[in-house]
RNA sequence: GGGCCAGUAGCUCAGCGGUAGAGCAGGGGACUCUUAAUCCCUUGGCCGAGAGUUCGAAUCUCUCCUGGCUCACCA
């Protein structure tokens, strides 16, 4: 290796940050309290690939995600939802499920949700709930260690962050025993054994508390840590070595840059490595905002193959950001840069890209990629053309039949063609036979081939057939140039007749794919001025 | 105000110290069947601006400009 920087695959440098001689853990977490839209999964996909790099590179790797099903509901949205207001403030893990079928309580529903998609994906952590952590006592250690330096963990908040609690303060939100609140409560005094709390009517914005007060064990699930001290304890807990992050969090003076020092200080401990990425934009936009951005990107995640998914968010360096728009030409160019590096892969396993296909597999030993692949934009035009099979298309194309893999992975696209043609293609990439007759200036010329190619229809059934016969039509017709060939004009015609732009599908399948009768009908129309 | 990211061919981007690249778009051609597809060829860039380091900078350093995001309450 020479010295200076080397320019390597992202993962592979955050691999050389970590020390082989001891085993590490990687941990990210969520807060299960809604749908998860495609921008949320940068972080966990991330986080999936490095941990694959890391055991790639021989390292002892455990994946830890923890959900989050303690905190408190704090939407807004949540709010403004039926029967939801009385709610606000609790623990996720106690409110009711939307749909106790599917899952005993709200913050469950959720997450099996994500979990379920997580799998799907081929992201599979070690899952832990925050609730068991707590109501076990896993983490009354690292609570007893945070309440006994609370004075300095306040002097940390107030230098590093600016934030003023007030004297007295505790850095964990216990249960109130009346109201079954956890974000409306302050701690005070701990002796070792128990706090005071008083859970405050106007504490938080959003939620409001009994005024209920009194003393209380933190332990055992009666208090849940503040979010800078709780990532600590999981730390601690876990013995995480490494968490990537958004830079939402990861920004200077920000949230994690508190924990690290809070780690450093109270716990003395070295807090985890770990890059921050940059944030997935949605059409320019950050979503959640807007409902319909949010809905949009949650159905995106059913709709796109897992690897193309994956592909989306690992393709990109994570300290760039995604924009993000899955209208008009993105899904073409995505599949077509995911194609491209499937041949890099099939060339050289060991390239960026090939790297980068490899890591976008649900698998993390998958199979090579299929050899023959029909191009994405293909597909979607074969979708178009009634005619056509795209399987016998398809085996046309590769000159042989296609193996179950190359139709498993031709199914897939169709069905992904489908929906692109249905929700995000823009016009030029749809051709269909337009309702009412278009408004087009013909020649001469090509008023009379139109005119003279209607005795061939319902006559040539074959569109080879018909293609073969519409060249010599317009060879007859004189539409040609000076080697004899028919001009482009010819077939133009046909094209603006039926579909009002100049370019279409083969002549011959188009007009034998349409009712004879129609297709009079329209010649008439166009070629009379 | 702090932080992060971007500014390279018409578009989307790669390159990150050694004679400017890809895909798409545009132009031309081939397949003695147009279009599409496929294949081949091709046009096209003072690499945001300025200064510095270097034999050499799109690449490193500094300053600035433009755009975007984010943190400054909670999580």
């Amino acid at each position: 290796m020479t010295s200076g920087h080397v320019a390597a695959f992202w993962a592979d440098e955050e691999a050389r940050l970590l020390d082989p001689a001891r085993p590490h853990v990687v941990r990210d977490s969520k807060t299960p309290s809604g749908a998860v839209p495609i921008s949320a999964l940068r972080g966990p996909v991330i986080s999936d690939a490095l941990t694959r790099t890391f055991r790639a590179h021989g390292l002892d790797v455990r994946f830890v995600y923890t959900i989050d099903d303690y905190d408190p509901m704090d939407s807004q949205s949540m709010r403004e939802k039926a029967g939801m207001a009385e709610h606000m403030g609790k623990p996720l893990c106690t409110i009711p499920s939307p749909d106790p079928s599917v899952a005993p309580d709200f913050a469950e529903y959720h997450a099996a949700r994500f979990i379920a998609l997580f799998a799907g994906l081929g992201i599979t952590p070690e899952f832990y709930r925050m609730r068991d952590l707590y109501r076990s006592g896993a983490l009354d250690k690292q609570i007893d260690l945070v309440l006994r330096n609370a004075e300095a963990i306040r002097a940390i908040h107030k230098r590093i962050a600016n934030v003023d609690h007030e004297a007295g303060w505790l850095p964990i939100s216990v249960i109130c025993e009346n109201c079954g609140r956890i974000g409306t409560t302050l701690a005070t005094d701990y002796d070792g054994n128990t706090v005071a709390y008083v859970c405050r009517l106007d504490y938080v914005e959003w939620a409001q508390g009994c005024g209920h007060g009194g003393r209380i064990s933190p332990f055992k699930g009666n208090s849940k840590l503040l979010w800078n001290e709780q990532w600590c304890a999981q730390w601690d807990h876990f013995g995480v070595t490494y968490e990537e992050g958004g830079k939402d969090l990861l920004t200077a003076g920000g949230s994690r840059d508190r924990s690290n020092e809070i780690y450093r200080e109270v716990f003395r401990r070295e807090p985890p490595l770990g890059l921050a990425h940059e944030f997935f934009l949605f059409g320019g936009k950050k979503m959640a905002t807007s409902k319909d951005i949010g809905a949009k990107a949650t159905d995106l995640v059913a709709i796109y193959p897992p690897e193309l998914t994956r592909f989306l968010m690992l393709r990109t360096h994570p300290k760039r950001h995604i924009e993000f728009d899955p209208a008009g030409m993105t899904l073409p160019r995505l599949m077509d840069e995911y194609d491209r590096c499937a041949d890099d892969y099939l060339r050289d396993h060991m390239t960026d890209f090939a790297k980068t296909w490899r890591l976008s597999q649900v698998s993390p030993d998958p199979s090579p990629p299929p050899a023959y692949r029909a191009r994405f934009g293909t597909v979607a035009n074969w979708l178009q053309i009634p005619s056509i099979t795209p399987e016998k298309e398809a085996g046309r194309e590769k000159a042989a039949a296609l193996d179950d893999r190359e139709l498993r992975d031709l199914h897939v696209r169709i069905e992904l063609a489908r929906q692109w043609l249905d929700r995000w293609a823009p016009e030029e990439a749809k051709f269909s036979v337009s309702q009412t007759v278009p408004q087009i200036e013909f020649t001469k010329d090509q008023r009379r081939y139109l005119v003279e190619i209607k005795e061939l229809v319902g006559k040539v059934r074959d569109p080879e057939e018909m293609q073969n016969q519409l060249y010599e039509y317009a060879k007859k017709a004189g539409l040609v140039n000076e080697e004899g060939k028919p001009r482009r004009d010819a077939f133009a015609a046909i094209y603006l007749a039926f579909i009002g732009k100049p370019i279409g599908p083969r002549a011959g399948m188009l007009l034998t794919s349409l009712e004879p009768e129609f297709v009079r009908r329209r010649l008439d129309a166009v070629a009379i001025p």
